[in-house]
RNA sequence: GGGCGGUUAGCUCAGCUGGUUAGAGCACCUGCCUUACAUGCAGGGGGUCACUGGUUCGAGUCCGGUACCGCCCA
């Protein structure tokens, strides 16, 4: 039979790509209709849609386990929704990632010595268009790898013409109503980038920095000076006034007057606003209405226009002193500081910690800058997001109505942060200074300043191009994502999908762009199509490493999703740390050199999303290592050979050739059917509640335990049998368990179900052994099992009476240190028909699985034989010649401690008056049963332990 | 400052609506290459459930407070 050999591995590295190809050949991945409209699987024309549109992966992005995880998850809800029934479509596609994808061409065009502002707009939009078609489909790719079963043939871009159209269209209709306007105000703004950025792309870092008291001199006696202190010395060029707050006494004197602003002889005045914060620094600031918000806002209040004093680039501009000019921010600053220093006007300088805003592409400090900018409303579309959610506005405050909610969120915590975001919102800053994305599509008169918004080129301006300009500006990428779950679908349009697909079924992603993202999404469909996008929101927690630190390419301490299936040489680990050059590099590279002295071997996708997936839980963080997916690694190749071995054994049985009907299930039969009853609801709770956690153990102990560790070694003499029904009949359940499991595991790890279906399908359709109809060909577009009656409870706590009985003998066995080779007998005292009944029925396999020659049933312990207590049974083993007697009273004693320390609180809650009286009678007489069994085994202890020491004399 | 979480075995985490002895995986110790699997098998040690007060016949679980940690927003 060597033909029929089973590999002792999974070869994963043979089976991925082979597998996702016949998925694909066989237009798995796809719902009832093509994106053409054809009929493609007619059994899901009328079946409940089931959708899932992902969230696009920036197009420059590279896979990393961020992804690997959200799209496991994904892949792990469509694959169970589609095996289950539904009409099930998951929607891929990318984002065009406005900054990042223009920074990526412009280094390239860097690297030729090529400028992109003298290259011009169109042909860089060209030049970045030509890089995309080559190498933006890689992440994509990356999906694939990891088995993501999205419908590729629906792949949107959020430049597609579709979308482009999605974003006009909803500009306009925004723009209409009043809910986008241009204003020049204070953003954030990338000096890198050279563009603003919304307020949700900045991050803000806690970092140490420096407090400055600078003196300005009052101009009417220059000896005299206000001190103020300020964290940015280089923007007092912008000063427009200091500000003290109109309760400080203090300065009462000096508000009114002017001050002369050091290093540039600027007249300032000294004004009273309550954003002067007595009790930070002098309390004196310096209000730079051009460089900071809050100044901005002063400025605002005081009628102050503010003073940009820098270029796009955070180098200064021609406003500041001629020597100044040209000097980067940060050099400004210390010259500036010499400067005054120099004069005597820098009074202090103190540590001082404060928050920086880094820009979320570039990781550079974001300077504020005044300029024009589009914003959207937000508080109307939070408004409208609250209510949808069943919230309502009482006392100024956003409490939970009675109203249901539209969405669900998961876990549900994250509702209550969505819900004080949407309390607090801000407008969104939506326009870009950069070339690549949605122009936005306004048109200014250039001697009028009329604005003309809409969905194509006016007439007018058509008419009259030379006196008209479009908006250069493009749109943030955001404000195409929002729309993402409407136009990935055909909207503006109503299309087939549209009408079919929207609303979608639920969103998954990371918790950190809830805001970003989730929240906008809510919106758009709400102000659109009057409707949430998803019924339900799964957010999934931050993937850190080992030590609990978030991943990152900077830090060097992330972990590759290919490495992981394809495995790395030591150089090849150590690449990223080398890249990052973090502080702690040498330590790192230290780890991976002792962890991996030959590299990583690569475990393949399914090891890999059964980690993940077996990681998840509700807390603030997935920690993974290269430890984790190893385990990962073995619970797969644990499923390859238990299913080997069923698989292997049908094979020999159907190549017997025999005509044989299968025996009646038996007791044990039912019980593996009872345990994979048992693990399918509590496989499907987990999926309907997205508690994958729970899913994943409870499918890991199903197969580990009771499949493996117990069913199949119960198999084994039974499949050696003679009886060619009692073979048959032992492969039928193996069998259809073994199909049942595979099916429920199939949407975590797709490849080697789907492998092990190729072989054990024809086996069991051979030997004419499933149930009812013959299961599909493809493992992919098989129904997942149904939920049938209750699993029997009886049946699992009649079989627990035997493994407790196999466990106490090898325990029994393990304390004497008899060898397991050794075959021994053993005296077995039922306490219950039942309990003698089930070992009656099971001596074949008990004597197996516990290594026995036989079992004899007795009524008394003999003398001198050591015993084991089972509320079910007793058990006496002779082994009085091997064991130490010394050893084993030690064991006794202790049992009898443990149970008289039971007994002990068992009596004083009996004795409890109260217990009696209040707690339900059902808990009182279980104490008491526990009660009377504990001081039953405490006799039989005690006269054992007597036993043996009157035989040790 | 505001909001949201967390604190259970050496590590990472489960413990649903309060109810006999608090679980798992990894790590550790002992013994096994027993023909599905050494990526394995059998056995074992290890926890006053952060602290504190309360509710209750009964609290890891519910409520209040304290301490510490994390994340988000100002």
């Amino acid at each position: 039979m060597s033909d029929r050999a089973f590999p002792k591995r999974f070869d994963y590295k043979e089976a991925e790509d082979r597998l996702y190809q016949r998925w694909r050949d066989a237009h798995a991945f796809q719902p009832a209709y093509g994106a053409d409209g054809a009929l493609l699987h007619p059994e899901r024309k009328d079946a409940q849609p089931y959708v899932i549109v992902i969230p696009p992966p920036n197009v420059t992005g590279r896979l990393h386990m961020g992804h690997a995880l959200n799209n496991t998850i994904q892949d792990v809800l469509i694959r169970y929704k589609r095996m289950d029934g539904f009409d099930a479509l998951w929607v891929p596609g990318t984002d065009h990632a406005g900054i990042a994808t223009q920074t990526v061409v412009k280094k390239q065009l860097d690297a030729q010595g090529i400028d992109y502002r003298e290259l011009g707009r169109e042909e860089t939009v060209k030049r970045i268009w030509e890089w995309k078609h080559e190498y933006g489909d890689e992440i994509l790719k990356q999906l694939q790898r990891i088995g993501c079963s999205c419908d590729w043939t629906r792949t949107r871009f959020t430049m597609d013409e579709g979308l482009n159209l999605a974003v006009r269209h909803a500009f306009v209709s925004l723009y209409e109503q009043g809910l986008i306007y241009r204003g020049k105000r204070i953003v954030n703004w990338c000096p890198v980038d050279r563009t603003a950025l919304s307020d949700d792309e900045v991050e803000k870092e806690d970092a140490p920095g420096k407090m400055y008291d600078i003196r300005y001199p009052l101009e009417e006696d220059p000896s005299k000076f206000v001190t103020v202190s300020t964290t940015r010395p280089e923007t007092l060029f912008g000063d427009v006034a200091v500000a003290v707050h109109p309760d400080d006494e203090r300065y009462k004197d000096f508000v009114g007057k002017t001050l002369i602003l050091p290093l540039q002889e600027r007249r300032i005045p000294v004004i009273t606003d309550e954003h002067a914060d007595p009790e930070l620094g002098t309390g004196c600031v310096k209000i730079t209405p051009a460089h900071d918000p809050n100044d901005f806002e002063v400025g605002q209040r005081a009628g102050l226009e503010g003073i940009n004093v820098m270029h796009e680039d955070a180098t200064m501009n021609d406003v500041v002193p001629e020597r100044y000019r040209g000097l980067e921010r940060y050099a400004a600053r210390k010259k500036a500081l010499e400067e005054l220093e120099e004069k005597g006007l820098l009074a202090d300088v103190r540590d001082h910690r404060m928050a920086v805003g880094k820009s979320y592409r570039s990781k550079v400090p974001i300077e504020f800058r005044l300029s024009d900018q589009w914003f959207v409303k937000m508080e109307p579309l939070a408004r409208k997001a609250l209510e949808a959610s069943g919230y309502e506005l009482r006392d100024g405050e956003w409490v939970r109505g009675a109203g249901e909610s539209g969405i669900g969120f998961h876990p549900q915590h994250h509702e209550k942060v969505y819900v004080h975001w949407l309390s607090n919102i801000r407008d969104w800053c939506i326009s870009r200074q950069i070339w690549w994305g949605h122009r936005i599509p306004a048109w200014y008169h250039s001697e009028t300043g009329e604005t003309l918004v809409a969905m194509e080129t006016p007439e007018r301006v058509a008419a009259e191009p030379g006196a008209w300009h479009q908006e250069s500006d493009v749109l943030d990428t955001w404000f195409s994502s929002w729309l993402w779950p409407l136009s990935t679908l055909g909207w503006p349009e109503q299309t087939d999908d549209f009408k079919r697909y929207y609303p979608t079924s639920v969103l998954s992603t990371a918790k950190d762009i809830l805001f970003f993202w989730v929240a906008r999404m809510n919106f758009a469909g709400l102000l659109f199509e009057d409707k949430l996008p998803y019924h339900d929101v799964y957010l999934h927690s931050t993937v850190t490493d080992d030590r609990g630190i978030t991943m990152s390419k900077s830090k060097g301490n992330g972990i590759d999703p290919l490495t992981v299936i394809d495995g790395a040489s030591v150089e090849d680990l150590k690449r990223p740390v080398m890249e990052a050059r973090p502080t702690n590099m040498k330590e790192l590279l230290k780890r991976i050199e002792k962890n991996f002295p030959d590299g990583f071997p690569g475990v393949g996708a399914d090891a890999m999303r059964w980690t993940l997936v077996y990681s998840i839980t509700e807390g603030e963080r997935v920690r993974l290592s290269f430890a984790r997916f190893t385990e990962g690694r073995n619970f797969i190749t644990k499923l390859w050979n238990g299913a080997g071995r069923v698989i292997t054994a049908l094979e020999e049985e159907l190549e017997r050739g025999e005509q044989a009907a299968p025996a009646e299930p038996t007791d044990r039969d039912r019980w593996l059917m009872a345990r994979r009853d048992h693990a399918l609801v509590e496989t499907r709770k987990g999926l309907d509640r997205y508690d994958f956690g729970h899913m994943a153990s409870e499918l890991y102990h199903f197969v580990w335990d009771d499949f493996c560790s117990w069913a199949l070694e119960l198999s084994k003499p039974r499949l050696a049998s003679d009886d060619a029904a009692e073979r048959r009949g032992t492969l039928q359940v193996l069998g259809r368990v073994l199909a049942d499991t595979l099916r429920m595991l199939h949407p975590v790890v797709p490849f080697v179900t789907e492998e092990l279906w190729l072989r054990l399908r024809p086996a069991m359709s051979g030997l004419g052994l499933w149930e009812g109809d013959e299961p599909r060909e493809m493992l992919a577009l098989d129904r997942f099992p149904a939920t049938g009656a209750a699993p029997d409870a009886a049946i699992q706590e009649r079989f627990a009476i035997l493994q407790r009985l196999v466990v106490a003998v090898r325990q029994l066995r393990a304390s004497s240190n008899v060898k397991d080779n050794l075959s021994i007998t053993v005296q077995v005292k039922p306490l219950a028909d039942e309990a003698r009944q089930i070992i009656e029925q099971s001596q074949e396999p008990l004597c197996f699985l516990a290594r026995l020659d036989t079992i004899e049933f007795v009524d008394e312990r003999s003398p001198g034989m050591i015993s084991h207590f089972d509320k079910a049974f007793e058990l006496y083993i002779d082994l009085g010649k091997y064991v130490d007697l010394d050893e084993e009273l030690e064991r006794l004693g202790k049992a009898a401690d443990k149970s008289r320390k039971l007994l002990d609180a068992m009596e004083k809650k009996l004795g409890n008056a109260n217990f009696i009286e209040r707690a339900p009678a059902e808990k009182v007489a279980e104490a008491k049963a526990a009660a009377e069994s504990e001081r039953e085994k405490i006799t039989k202890l005690e006269t054992t332990i007597d036993d043996l020491k009157a035989a040790r004399g």
